[in-house]
DNA sequence: ATGACTGACGATGTCAGA
């Protein structure tokens, strides 16, 4: 299974940009974020064409994410599990070829002690104690967390000082995750330092590779041993058109 | 050039993103 995330940062400006890279990778799963449209608006028609069944939780304006998978698509569940509804729609779960594959769109959080980033931290131990429960078998968490793990995921440290990105608490959040019983899969398979999936659209920040590794694929422990390569398409944070985000790629065996 | 923010909403700005 070739399975994506990608945050297009909305599916209506992004759309023919994404059929094009849809047709030359066909991945089998794409975990789309920051649709920013509501369901009944959703551009499904090209998307079927190009062999692809929908899953959809959308909304005005912000947010959305998107399940696409040229596999049959079941138990499809919006939200949270249990408790409150959650406002924004940020979070879409379906099981595809016996894998429970979940769409999160983490909040950005914008600064640390702010009540956005008070949200994005109750939002990430949420997402960690509900995935918990579900560990145990072949599921894999794919989105943009807004959480770069390490050091090691942004181009300079120093310059991320203070960032919602990389803060002590957004990373305890991220650790959460793995405490859950989930691992890494995209650094597993890719060690190595200057592996970046967002570059801020301003100040040149592509073009100097001043970027972040904030889009994830984590997965269960029964899937690591199915890891079989990873990849970021740094291409499509190229040209006029691009989203500030490339699509992250992780391939499993079966 | 990989190039000096972008998108939605509904407008001539404002919010949000990260």
């Amino acid at each position: 299974m070739k399975l994506a995330t990608w945050n297009v940062n909305s599916i209506r400006a992004r759309l023919d940009r994404l059929c094009a890279w849809l047709a030359a990778e066909r991945p089998d799963v794409l975990c789309l974020q920051e649709t920013k449209v509501e369901d009944a608006s959703f551009p499904e028609g090209p998307l079927r064409a190009l062999g692809y069944e929908l899953a959809l939780h959308g909304q005005r304006t912000y947010n959305g994410v998107a399940i696409l998978s040229r596999r049959p698509v079941e138990d499809v569940a919006r939200g949270f599990a249990s408790g409150p509804e959650d406002p924004q729609a940020r979070l879409l779960s379906a099981t595809i070829g016996g894998v429970r594959i979940v769409d999160a769109y983490a909040p950005n959080g914008e600064a640390p002690g702010t009540e956005k980033f008070a949200y994005k931290l109750a939002w990430l131990a949420r997402l960690a104690e509900e995935l918990a429960g579900r560990t145990a078998g072949p599921l894999a968490l794919a989105g943009d967390l807004n959480v770069a793990p390490e050091d090691a995921d942004v181009y300079d440290p120093a310059a991320f000082a203070g960032d919602t990105l990389t803060d002590a608490a957004a990373r305890a959040g991220f650790a959460g995750l793995l405490s859950a019983g989930l691992v890494d899969g995209f650094r597993r398979m890719r060690p190595e330092p200057g592996l970046y999936s967002w570059w801020d659209y301003r100040q040149l920040a592509f073009p100097k590779d001043h970027g972040a590794r904030i889009d994830h694929v984590l997965v269960s422990r029964a899937l690591v041993p199915s890891l079989r390569a990873a990849r970021i398409d740094r291409d499509e944070r190229k040209g006029k058109g691009a989203s500030d985000h490339a699509p992250v790629l992780v391939e499993l065996a079966g």
